[in-house]
DNA sequence: ACCTGAACACCGTTCAAGT
DNA sequence: ACCTGAACACCGTTCAAGT
């Protein structure tokens, strides 16, 4: 009865029916276990044990399911202290924001395709409302200008996502032996296959830092 | 038998077998009338009048397919002329690099969808690759140092693609009547919406410019 | 060289009907 | 309130066979 496959029911022995909640729980352990292309209604369906027309009793449709996962994701990414980057009575808003972003970032990582998935889903402004608002509170503690600060705020946003959705399709695209060197790689690049996991780190802090940068200096001058 | 509907039959009258060209041409026509999600495999053929199974000799998959669409895409982006920037003698790195951006957010534009399908391609290192090569050019007039010209290409390329298809994004969600404002939007950018091209405008140059400042500024440091 | 015909294993979504 | 069963209108891909 209880077998270790079923990992799904979530509390097996209870009520048999099924919340909203349980059904994006479950899309995200497809989404995380075989990825996007393989999260269809008709699978998590099966998953969930039930016939594929149950699930348009929780969910109008699957891009609406598809938000929902992309809302999780963003929501379980870690939270970021401000008072971490106050730093001789001041705030630090470079290191806060990018922090924000790297809290992103790593959230987008915990799960396959979760870039995409949230990019996907941008349009609709679920997940990624949250996201740019986490992001611009970091800007805020600087920026007085609105209208800058949201602009900035969404360029960061486009570059974590850009960034990790690249990433994770070089991932799988690794995984399934297509060939194709990174984009832009020279020969040089490919000495560096070891040391793989710093280089990435990197060209991350240093794209979101010459945005900070590059604001930094136009509100200097506008002062 | 010649009726307006066949745009589609490249060189009617002709040897009635199809190149590899064709097949990619009557795709972009596809993708440009209905969109992405309308663009399969089966309705390709079908505007070819051919069998689906047809499409396999010309191309391995549909993603290949995809590929080769988003590599057209990039390829009929307008050309930057690098002698338009030299002024007093001396090149406008800045000036050049951002018309590269902006020649290929044009160039994304012009095609329905055009962002999704170049940014779904990435990994594979076709289409976006060139773009890439093209925002390098204009970075390399200032910056020797091959590792940061990539990092900040890069960064600029996913801001451009981020930016493109967001907007693409909300056209399709608008042209559906999916209500969704704008990430990030307050009340007051509502009223603003006579003047949105303006705005929009101005917000892709500004997030390019903030990478431009930062990377002049870290280039100026190590001097 | 280029394509047909038939098949395989899937999709998302709707809707009347059940409990 | 939550789900079944059956159907509709699609997918991408393979493969033997034709011309």
């Amino acid at each position: 009865m209880s077998n270790s496959q079923d990992t799904n029911r979530l509390a097996v022995g209870t009520a048999g029916s099924y919340s909203r909640a349980d059904v994006v729980e479950t899309a995200l352990n497809i989404l995380d276990e075989f990825g996007l292309a393989d999260l269809s209604m008709r699978r998590l369906a099966g998953v969930l044990d039930v016939q594929p027309s149950a699930l348009y009793w929780h969910v109008p449709n699957k891009q609406t399911l598809l938000a929902l996962v992309a809302d999780q994701i963003i929501d379980r990414a870690a939270v970021v202290n401000p008072d971490d980057f106050v730093k001789a009575g001041s705030l630090d808003w470079k290191a806060r924001t990018l922090a924000e972003a790297t809290a992103i970032r790593d959230g987008l990582l915990a799960f396959r395709d979760g870039a995409e998935v949230v990019s996907s889903t941008l349009a609709l402004g679920l997940g990624a409302g949250e996201a740019l608002a986490r992001i611009r509170a970091g800007i805020d503690g600087f920026c007085s200008d609105a209208e800058v600060a949201r602009v900035a705020a969404e360029s960061i946003l486009f570059l974590v996502l850009g960034q990790v959705w690249h990433e994770q399709q070089r991932m799988q695209a690794d995984s399934l032996g297509v060939v194709a060197p990174a984009v832009g790689a020279t020969p040089e690049d490919a000495q560096l296959a070891n040391e793989d996991e710093v280089q990435r780190i990197d060209s991350f802090e240093f794209g979101i830092q010459l945005i900070l940068d590059g604001l930094e200096k136009k509100l200097a001058a506008t002062r």
